[in-house]
RNA sequence: GCCGGUGUGGUGAAAUUGGUAUACACGACGGAUUCAAAAUCCGUUGCAGCAAUGCGUGGCGGUUCGAGUCCGCCCACCGGUACCA
């Protein structure tokens, strides 16, 4: 064994070792335990960043670890490799998305190689290649058979100077971040899945996921957002129109004295055709915002459409206005207004001077005058309803509604159906075609795939299956027809995959059912909170739809759950002519701040030009703020990498991302190759059966099982890799101060040194492969062959015990007492101490609480 | 705006079930080794105070013998908000 530490021949060798002997390659054995562990698959954008670093190191310290624990694990890795960025990229570096993806790719996997994570290549996936989507488009033809697919016009971001459908991340203050034109809101026919079908089974499974955490279950029943509502009908006065609206709050319907309409509704538009000043309304409204975050946040306007609804209940008349929170694209388009019992109603009704009337009773500290009632209460100025509470004002209004054939009572959803067409080259291409009648149809299974072509030039504006006349020509039934030239969300590649990875090369089929129903569930899936919605609830959905296809057995794809928090990044960028925000890497940038840390001054290194300093973000593509590992890899090796990052922080924390530590990182696997190196040259060691140890052996064997012991629990169910090393920090330590000299000193230090390097192997492999050749009791085993150390309970009895003693709740003493010592015993010794007798003295002892070899309170006064 | 989260020394963080606040590291300072440096090793390190001790976990208030942990209100930051992935 050399004397010195040199992690690049090291981890070369043994990385190597991996490769030839396929170590991590995995086939279904009925036997054996299975243990299907998958971190989030990667977008390929370019280079790995710190936050890609975390999350695998996460999955690949949990796998290994599975491993030691003799499971039969699979951890596989591919590429979400269809998407925006590869389009923008393209462009500016005048390639083709295609090209530009699969050089990442190659890069990316070299990265990943080079971490030494131990993934079964063998079932690497692309999802940008035909092999893959294939299998996409030809389910997206079984939905549609089975009904759970439509078409229905949307909205989008529209950039009327490049004639393009912007992303939602490609509006930047209202205007194109391209052409700088204001954007517009457009509606375009667009392709949906019913996810709705779905809502209640994707809000009720929630609950048999217990090895999720529980904020990602709150997020998602909140996303759903489940209501007990009514839905009744209101009349347009002198015409024959109506239209629905629904409430959850049914008990202030007496309070209704508007009602508001969105401005694209039909009853909103007719009305503009004479209405000069609501037809200006509605055209403004076009250029309004389509997330929901700004819908949010923006003035509140509408304006009056002259016309007047009939209230169900009182038959009076209410104005109806034309109010840009209102959406068409959800709901009924119209929602009723009770200004006395919603905020938003009534800062609406203050401002146009509408009126707000009372209908529940006030809280102490509730005004009128000042503010919505929003709280549930007893009914007032509601004629037949006075003095009914929530529920009973709900049934007495809806049945009166039921009864009088105006309304019902309905269960709705927040969740709102998934549009998953993109007006996008970079995706699967949608397999439908679309005929001369205006009618669509899926591509018969014997043309699939639609094959997306790769070799393209990018203009910057249309997708070139769309520019191209004839990639959509096709014929059906012997009619010509076109292709849909819209593409899929890049969250259907995402939704399945993981179940892919379980017959990865199989072209006769999307799933072979034997070998996806041995892996799945996926025992640990590992991935950035940002997920906890879109993508977590659609690749749920998808298992589902799987299941009813008969493709799965189980009902949800993910049994347990890790949420790693965000890696973030300082963000700068500096505004282009047209408005547009030219993100600048903080490697790139010189940065000055005051004593808080704040930023002063930052410039750019490249020009000494001033930049603007945008706050901290997830590393990210899109705002240039990743930091690419490589050169830290270079410098200290993998496993050293790998330490650090698991050690920063506990994996759900968000991190603030520093290379301060990693010194102390490279630091700590050096002594560990010390520790090994020193204890393999200190002569013969024997086991530890028959030996008789004196009491320093007998503590440091103690520390020894108590750090098995907690490392154990912190891998193991806590999943708290930090406080992991920290133990084995605190023992190596413990180790270092240890004598070498007799038998038994060897025999300790043999114990140790083996629990060392196995309980780092799952953290720093190369090293732990490379210790265990010099210190494993069968030196022909490797340790990826090794079982997770054991531990002996018998080590860890302890004769005494520290007690803390406080007076009144503050530490007065510590005593140490035998480990089996009654509390009159404790007391004694604790009230006698010398400092506890000076804090009570001349006071009376109330009362003594004893916490059995723990702590003990004396209350005084 | 709404939903979810976070806030503890100079820094990353620990305290697992309400029981010693700051483990383990980083940095800083002092020392050993060295011709010197790097590397390595040893020691000190929340703030105030000579000390006893007091104060101290974003802010204000509460529950409790005891609160970083539980409850209420507030502030700041992060994520999501349906076309970034």
């Amino acid at each position: 064994m050399e004397s010195i530490y040199n992690h690049q021949a090291i981890e070369d060798t043994v990385q190597k070792f991996w490769t030839d002997n396929n170590t991590f390659k995995a086939t279904e054995k009925p036997g054996q335990e299975k243990f299907y562990c998958l971190a989030m698959f990667p977008y390929p954008s370019g280079r790995l960043h710190m936050g890609h670093v975390r999350n695998y190191s996460l999955g690949d310290v949990i796998s290994r670890y599975q491993r030691m624990q003799g499971k039969n694990v699979m951890q596989p890795m591919g590429w979400d490799a269809f998407g925006l960025p590869a389009e923008n990229a393209a462009i500016k570096n005048k390639t083709a998305p295609g090209k530009w993806t699969y050089q990442n790719i190659d890069y990316m996997r070299n990265q990943l190689q080079s971490l030494g994570f131990a993934y079964d290549w063998n079932r690497e996936l692309a999802t940008c290649k035909k092999d893959y989507y294939r299998w996409e488009q030809w389910f997206f033809t079984k939905l549609y058979e089975k009904g759970l697919v439509y078409k229905k016009n949307a909205t989008v971001n529209w950039d009327p100077v490049d004639q393009t459908v912007l992303a939602n991340e490609q509006v930047i203050d209202g205007r194109g971040w391209r052409s700088g034109a204001l954007v517009e809101r457009k509606e375009i026919p667009q392709w949906f899945i019913k996810i709705t079908d779905y809502a209640e089974e994707l809000i009720e499974d929630l609950d048999q996921l217990t090895g999720w955490p529980e904020q990602v279950k709150t997020m998602q029943r909140n996303w759903i957002g489940r209501s007990q509502g009514v839905e009744m009908t209101f009349n347009v006065n002198g015409s024959d129109e109506s239209f629905d609206i629904y409430t959850t709050r049914p008990d202030t319907l007496m309070g209704v004295t508007y009602v508001a309409l969105a401005t694209q509704h039909p009853l909103s538009l007719a009305a503009a055709e004479n209405n000069p000043e609501l037809a200006a309304f509605i055209a403004e409204c076009k250029t309004s915002k389509t997330t929901e975050a700004d819908m949010a946040a923006m003035e509140k306007k509408g304006v009056d459409t002259g016309l007047k609804a009939i209230h169900p209940l009182t038959g009076e008349l209410v104005p109806v206005w034309a109010a840009n929170f209102v959406l068409m694209d959800y709901g009924s388009g119209a929602v009723m207004s009770v200004p006395g019992h919603d905020q938003r109603d009534y800062e609406f009704a203050k401002k146009y001077g509408l009126t707000i009337n009372q209908v529940i009773e006030a809280q102490e500290g509730d005004d009128i005058a000042n503010a919505a009632i929003t709280e549930k209460g007893l009914l007032i100025n509601s004629g037949e309803f006075n003095g009914l509470d929530f529920e009973q004002a709900f049934k007495a209004i809806s049945d009166k509604l039921i009864s009088e054939n105006k309304g019902k009572v309905t269960t709705n959803y927040r969740l709102r159906d998934w549009g998953v067409s993109r007006q996008r080259y970079w995706g699967t291409p949608i397999p439908m075609i679309n005929l001369e009648n205006g009618e669509s149809v899926p591509v018969p299974e014997s043309e699939l795939p639609v094959v997306l072509p790769e070799d393209v030039v990018m203009n910057g504006v249309t997708s070139p299956i769309k520019d191209d006349p004839q990639w959509a020509k096709t014929t059906y039934n012997g009619e010509a027809a076109l292709r849909e030239t819209d593409t899929f969300d890049t969250f259907m590649e995402s939704s399945w995959y993981y179940a892919r990875y379980c017959s990865p090369n199989d072209d006769t089929q999307m799933l072979d059912p034997e070998k996806a129903n041995y892996w799945l569930p996926v025992d640990q899936y590992i991935g950035g909170i940002e997920h906890a919605i879109l993508h977590l609830l659609y690749a749920r959905f998808f298992h589902k739809l799987l299941r009813d296809v008969g493709l799965v057995e189980s009902d949800e794809p993910f049994k347990s759950l890790l949420c790693q928090g965000m890696v973030l990044a300082d963000t700068y960028y500096r505004e282009a002519d047209n408005g547009a925000q030219e993100w600048i890497a903080p490697s790139d940038v010189d940065v000055e701040r005051n004593e808080k840390g704040q930023v002063t001054s930052a410039t750019s290194k490249l020009d000494g030009e001033a930049v603007i300093s945008a706050g901290m973000s997830k590393m990210s593509k899109s705002k240039n703020n990743g930091i690419d590992p490589q050169e830290v890899i270079e410098k200290y090796g993998a496993d050293t990498v790998r330490l650090f990052i698991m050690f920063t922080s506990p994996p759900e924390q968000t991190l603030e991302w520093s290379d301060a530590g990693v010194e102390g990182a490279h630091r700590f696997v050096k002594r560990v190759y010390k520790l090994v190196h020193d204890f393999t040259q200190s002569g013969n060691a024997p086991e530890l059966a028959g030996l008789t140890l004196n009491s320093t052996q007998k503590n440091l064997r103690r520390e020894l099982h108590k750090t098995i012991a907690k490392v154990s629990d912190d891998i193991g169910r806590r999943n708290t890799f930090n406080t992991a090393i920290a133990a084995i920090m605190e023992l190596m330590n413990h180790l270092n101060k240890a004598t070498l000299a007799s038998d038994e000193d060897r025999a300790v230090m043999q114990e140790a040194v083996r629990a060392v390097v196995l309980m780092l192997a799952p953290i720093t492999p190369h090293l732990s492969h490379h210790l265990w050749q010099f210190v494993a009791q069968n030196k022909a085993q490797h340790v990826e062959d090794a079982s997770w150390p054991t531990l002996d309970e018998s080590a860890l009895v302890e004769d005494e015990k520290l007690i803390i003693v406080q007076v009144n709740g503050k530490l007065r003493a510590k005593i140490t007492v035998a480990a089996d010592a009654a509390k009159e015993v404790v007391e004694a010794i604790g009230l006698a101490d010398e400092n506890v007798v000076k804090f009570t003295d001349g006071k009376a002892i109330r009362k003594v609480i004893y916490v059995p070899g723990k702590l003990l309170n004396i209350v005084a006064n």
